[in-house]
DNA sequence: GATGAATGAGTGTTCATTCAT
DNA sequence: GATGAATGAACACTCATTCAT
């Protein structure tokens, strides 16, 4: 009859029995399954603690509502395709800026392989709440650091053409589902659009 | 949006009168309003109805459910987009690929640029319900068509490349209400960028 | 998922079709039967579409919400007691003060004769409302102007202190269920309090 | 409020130690406070015992439910109340009729006077259980005691009138947040009122 | 063709209460 | 005795859709 408002917060109460953490994490998955079973629509509380096994009162003991589990788990599948990257990168022994790029732009496609659906989800949850792609920060960032390690210094224009146009296109590719998704030609092309792009800029940087 | 499904149909009704052509007009004007105003959440069939001036029954005389509403909205925007983007390079003079390049990148901002709200929550939706970019199909058409003037011919994978780098860049900044969205710097970022993919694929077809 | 907020209305709908008036009356009705029936306890939105035999949906078509109903009843329940009181003074031959006080404590006595327990909740809920008497103060204004038919000028505070002493003790008689509620002796008690305290007035008045 | 009905019994456990007594007293508070802060909307047990800073399993460790919650805290306001009359009264030399009349009058009004959105809520709680004045009784009771100084017999009926003349008058003003609640010009009125009535008994039984 | 009253499945969310630890 | 994670019935409310007029 009246409902007092709070500031948001993802989390509600933080656990502090070894049980609570696991409920957590049986919520998270879930989520994703459900996402990546059914989309959006499919994607309401109830269905989410039923599948998860637990009540709709202990999903909502952890997560202030629906957008804030959403919220975690965008947190979540990001934070792990930074991991995915990074791991990527470190793990390779060709420090060339080619080598570095495809790196790079295979870590990002490899983490949307997965649960291409439950991302695709994700995304459109989060753009839908007005949180851009800021949320998605993380990632986005990585790309915009590796250019640092050239000689060139970009404008945040630049920064973000470049990392918008690689992770716009695989985006796309998700999306539409294309079939070449994974592909090495696909894999090729996005290098190959990206090291244009910054050969361009050192072009014009070295000649002024 | 639940209920019974049919087959998916744009409109249950063509609409043979002169009267029947506005009340068309009025409600896709009235959802795009909607949308602009309120986005997703807003956009309900009722509120389109009532902003339109008629019945929520009339609506759904022209419109199969709220989904085909969105889809004839979506259509009519991309189709405007479309005439936008062809007016730009017939006026201009500038023969030249950059020429040509500039004016659809340009085109297309400013496709972009009236009703980015509404537009987002139509790309959004079309999302949504899966249909993906291939309602937005003709625009990409379009761009993809552009290379076969050069001497150069593109795979499906590259003509992907091309048109989502240059569109999803675009989309990311309309997401994200970047601030330069609409500055020469950041037109000059795209347009340099296709140029540059452009310009890499010539040389390996040349070399080849 | 969002909740646009709108300025408390009571009506939602104003009915502009025969079927919609009877809609209403039996909304209002519904309610009124349960809470008589069931208290405010009982008191649900489904449970008085249900019993008015109505959807959910329709109920909310016309009243914005839970107390927006409440509010229409306690206004009908006020304007129904207020008619009462009139009738009564109106049809009395006896003008003089304690045959008019008489008649008005008769006729609010009766006035919560009726259906007490449905009398006692709505109180009750415009209470909870913080909406304190001012919704009961068409019937409270009444009250307050009979004095002025005498040749006394009461300041407020009397005012205040007549009507509530009255309406108190009867409201107290209803929410304490007394045997005595409508017995003879009961009655004579209230008006001797009234005329008691009226008369103490006049003394005063008199005297300075 | 719901579940499993038992019978109502307002202590679970008696604390027969002084932690658990300080426990039960910590509760008490904080339900005063939440009261007064939030008003019966924010009255939860959990926010209780929150506040309390005892867990909810401890909370109904010492009360039943959440009525019985708030029964006792009735109780304990009841008694402060009481307390602060049967003081005023032996602290005042006047014992004149109109003396003790005026001291109880202006102690049920400062009883009112400090945590009165707590106080409000408890009434309204308190009727809402349907327990009536009842549990108000001690207040009621030893104001039905004073008349009987005096050498007036009281009927029920007139017990019952004059107490609830004067407390759901007071009450009233607390409901309504009069400004004059605690001004001395209403304070006269109430002793008048109650005086006029006492005397307009003593004419009568004189008379008969 | 148009109207708009009516529908009702479905959703998010709350909170009193229990019980294993 | 104390804890607090878990429960789930219950509720207010929305909105796409239908159909009698």
């Amino acid at each position: 009859m009246a409902r007092p408002r709070q500031l948001p917060e993802i989390k509600r109460r933080i656990p502090r029995q070894a049980r609570a953490g696991e409920t957590v994490g049986a919520i998270l998955e879930a989520a994703a399954q459900i996402l990546e079973a059914g989309g959006l629509a499919a994607f309401t509380t109830n269905a989410v603690a039923e599948r998860a096994g637990v009540s709709i009162g202990t999903l909502y003991q952890y997560f202030a509502d629906k957008n804030a589990l959403l919220r975690a788990l965008a947190e979540r599948e990001m934070q792990a395709a930074l991991v995915r990257v990074a791991a990527a990168m470190a793990g390779d022994g060709d420090a060339s800026l080619e080598g570095r790029v495809r790196a790079t732009v295979r870590a990002i496609i490899s983490a949307f392989g997965g649960r291409q659906r439950a991302r695709k989800a994700v995304v459109q949850a989060i753009l839908a709440q007005g949180l851009g792609i800021e949320t998605m920060g993380p990632v986005a960032a990585f790309i915009a650091r590796q250019p640092q390690t050239m000689k060139v210094a970009l404008t945040r224009e630049q920064v973000f053409v470049l990392s918008r146009a690689v992770m716009g296109t695989i985006r796309a590719a998700v999306l539409e589902e294309q079939p070449f998704f994974k592909s090495r030609v696909f894999e090729d092309e996005l290098v190959r659009l990206a090291l244009a792009y910054l050969d361009s800029l050192k072009q014009i940087t070295v000649r002024e």
